[in-house]
DNA sequence: CGGAAAGTTGACGCGGGTCAAGGAATGTGG
DNA sequence: CCACATTCCTTGACCCGCGTCAACTTTCCG
């Protein structure tokens, strides 16, 4: 099947972080020439997540963090009683894993919520491109501090903040991570459901479909299902005044 | 005046990880002979905290990690309208100060809740001898990912739980945490107030001092001020089965 | 077309926040 | 040693934000 073959080597191609259009907001972010090669020469690629696939779950022995390429995905953990609690979204340009890293297991559940691909990064090779490149163990540091900071942020938002203030926080959230993969700031899609939404907030579904509505009533977005569009971001920090902006794990 | 300099040597000899009982809870965890002596060659010792003494705050150009040698810290952040959130209390052993590795200033602060002492990492000490000794960084890695699990733990506690829930898990926590530092799981000290608990739990105060006098007419505990004696530490974990054990970053 | 999943909207009630008052421990100056 | 203030904690009364329950609509998908 020459057909196809070709197409995997087009694809080696483009998969490579030096071409890559998120290389700055990724884990490459600082690195050059041969060190970007020797990155680039532990990723393995595979086949694209199908929308509910699993990434990996807790309890998997984990020995990777992933990096996505496209698409996202919802990080999520569980308890004895079943319940679901959703720790974060992961867009393109995203680490996810990184619980994983503490006893080689990973602590949480990792699912795609549309068709995504992602680079996957064995711990052991990381470790040892670390001693190799002092720049990528300090950029490594440098990501997991903004996982922390993040975490951080999002405790602030459940202990703290009110319905609406949370709802405003998360949109921002969104809008600002968009805006930083050269995507529209004031118009995008949801790749989440409500009750991921309401999951992920601390809030109930019908609270978070409440809210959709009160802030279009205020002249604040207007919504339709799944398509968002940000009329007055202005309104909506000022509503969110003082929170220090949430956001997953990047690189920079 | 030599009997000061005879207590500082003292000091010094004390200091050192290799014959620190908290060694295998910390950062050392696993590091032997000339890779102790190193970390140990990298460590700054300051003055004990006194009560309310910062260790940092918020946007200071933290270059550090910080290990908690005896004593207890309180890690919180603040919004611009000035409200609070407490992010964590910081038992010996325990490492503060990783989300300073980001973009190198702290978002957080953090202040004794009693006298205490620590000892200070530099980042870029650490990172230079991370590439030196590999252990080195992969426990680095491990008290990371511990850290990062420990948040996500604490959003499912905010996300889904309630009150009561959040206190036994809160207690059950110090319970473990003191156990695993050779002190009793069923007798303490709480080192914070009331407000502290409740603020970390996402709780009013009032709701904190109704909840441990409920349980103390389920006989689940007793409690008087800051003193807590658990009676029943059974009845404490089946109410509040299923999440995973909240903890702070430690070693291993 | 039918059945399920996702989202919306309204009615109701409870968990826990807020307000207020008072007690207990600790500190401070006389 | 005692008056007094201050801080920390406790307890009660009230009430509101948001969860829960339920009915309905819309979209999705085989």
């Amino acid at each position: 099947m020459p057909r196809k073959e070709k197409l995997l080597n087009l694809d080696e191609i483009k998969f490579s972080c030096g071409t890559c259009s998120l290389n700055e907001l990724c884990l490459p972010h600082g690195l050059e020439g041969s060190d970007l090669e020797k990155l680039d020469s532990i990723i393995k690629h595979q086949p694209p997540l199908q929308p509910g696939q699993h990434l990996f779950r807790s309890g998997d022995a984990g020995q990777s963090l992933y990096a996505v390429r496209s698409g996202s995905l919802k990080t999520y953990c569980t308890t004895k009683n079943g319940d679901e609690q959703v720790l974060g979204f992961t867009l393109p340009g995203e680490i996810v894993g990184l619980d994983g890293m503490s006893n080689g297991q990973y602590a949480s559940n990792s699912v795609a919520l549309e068709t995504s691909s992602v680079c996957q990064l064995p711990f052991n090779q990381l470790d040892e491109l670390c001693s190799e490149i002092p720049s990528l163990h300090r950029q490594m540091m440098r990501v997991v501090g903004k996982e922390v900071s993040a975490d951080h942020a999002m405790l602030l938002l459940l202990g703290k903040r009110s319905a609406d203030e949370r709802l405003a926080a998360f949109l921002l959230s969104l809008s600002a991570r968009y805006k930083a993969r050269g995507l529209s700031a004031t118009e995008f899609n949801l790749p989440m459901s409500r009750q991921d939404i309401g999951n992920y907030l601390g809030l109930a579904i019908e609270t978070v479909s409440r809210l959709f509505a009160h802030f279009q009533d205020q002249k604040l977005l207007r919504v339709n299902r799944r398509q968002v569009t940000l009329i007055d971001i202005a309104r909506l920090e000022e509503m969110f005044e003082g929170c220090t902006k949430v956001s997953s794990a990047t690189g920079s």
